[in-house]
DNA sequence: GCCCGTCTCACCCCTTCGGGTGAGGTTTGC
DNA sequence: GCAAACCTCACCCGAAGGGGTGAGACGGGC
């Protein structure tokens, strides 16, 4: 059986050099690189192959969330672990988004850091409790969050964008904005075309994926 | 600091007193009930305060998911563990719905296990490496969730439901599943009548209010 | 003044969709 | 063996939706 390749990504070298030690205390880990920002991270994963790569998720030069996305990229095979002082809810989503196999807290206990990296390298995933949390409960009930994704229409546009997603038909709609429904088409042309949707139906799932629309009934 | 108080739930008595054996090696922990399926363990969170609840999610005599739901809502302060033989993709889903505040397989460590036990009770999550990853591939891209809201529907419908929620059309039905497009139009007509729903726009909206359906991305 | 964006509406086209009916095949259970 | 689901497919129809073009009215900004 071999090493365990692992490559340290953390803009504290004093923080780099102290993983460096409590790994190397595991003989099944070998720490073979480790870098200060995310850049140069993806560098070493194009040039050299790795197992893990334990990172930071707060880093200069490109953050960790971006690199992580980089990097499982280009090497697939390579688990990339996060790292970081708090258990902030959106970049937990965003790491895992990217493509993160596990994250963890920097107050995790050296044996059980050991233990996380040799899980992810043979394909489970680590969460640190805390973050397990949080996790758990985006799967019980997604979360919406406000974007301004409606940036480039115009309010009436965004108007019927808000009765599209609330699935009314055309007719429904001409009949509450008190609209000719030829008037009502050329609207929600105008909104598809600008939001390169194809239709309602995928007018209604954006909606709901950059949470534009809140809890509503159906009626019947 | 008091204790965490425990209670066991297994159908295996066997199990169960070696449980308590290892639990109870940690000071922080009090094993203070064990029994042997899910009704009983009703009955006792109701006359009870209980921090945790460990939970076998496979027994007769009501089933762990069932009376998971239930502790949860008569106690919504006590935390339920799942403990099981496998990490079943379905049942882990299945326990996180109905509010387990972990998921452990019986593989588990002792020490590890008083560790998850500490860390439910004080509000946070406990999930097994191997656990931990089925949950991220959820967040990542959720399929489509057995649920209630589906009763009725044949096996064939509920896969079509599934894709009218993901935004596609009759044709895109019918390439992905290799079948007709009159076929694809008969079950999407079943579906729409069966769960009463007025169009494809409508049954996207229904997935989504009754969470059907997890994050996904639309194409393009 | 003029231009530009917005809102309004009209007409055309063709595709997609929902609804109705019927029908042949399989499997399951009584 | 028969009934009852279920899956499959066909044909029909009318309505709804998406796309294109054009155009009149109003407003603000230069």
């Amino acid at each position: 059986m071999t090493t365990i390749r692992v490559m340290l990504v953390d803009d504290q070298e004093l923080l780099r050099v102290s993983l460096r030690t409590v790994l190397s205390a595991d003989e099944r880990i070998e720490v073979t690189h480790d870098v200060g920002n995310g850049s140069d991270a993806i560098e070493v994963v194009r040039r050299h192959r790795l197992d893990v790569v334990l990172m930071d998720i707060r880093m200069p030069r490109m953050d960790g969330v971006a690199a992580t996305a980089e990097i499982v990229r280009i090497a697939p095979a390579t688990r990339v672990l996060m790292l970081t002082t708090f258990d902030d809810d959106e970049l937990v989503v965003a790491a895992i988004r990217a493509g993160a196999s596990g994250y963890l807290t920097k107050d995790v206990r050296p044996a059980a850091l050991a233990q996380a990296v040799c899980d992810v390298a043979s394909g489970t995933a680590a969460l640190a409790p805390g973050v397990a949390a949080t996790v758990l409960d985006l799967v019980r009930q997604a979360p919406m969050r406000r974007t301004a994704a409606l940036d480039g229409l115009t309010p009436r546009e965004a108007e019927i964008f808000g009765l599209l997603a609330r699935g009314r038909s055309n007719n429904e709609i001409c009949a509450e904005l008190v609209l000719s429904e030829n008037t009502v088409k050329s609207h929600v042309r105008a909104v598809l075309q600008k939001l390169g949707l194809r239709d309602r139906v995928h007018a209604v799932i954006y909606a709901y994926e950059n949470g534009l629309v809140g809890r509503q009934e159906l009626p019947g």
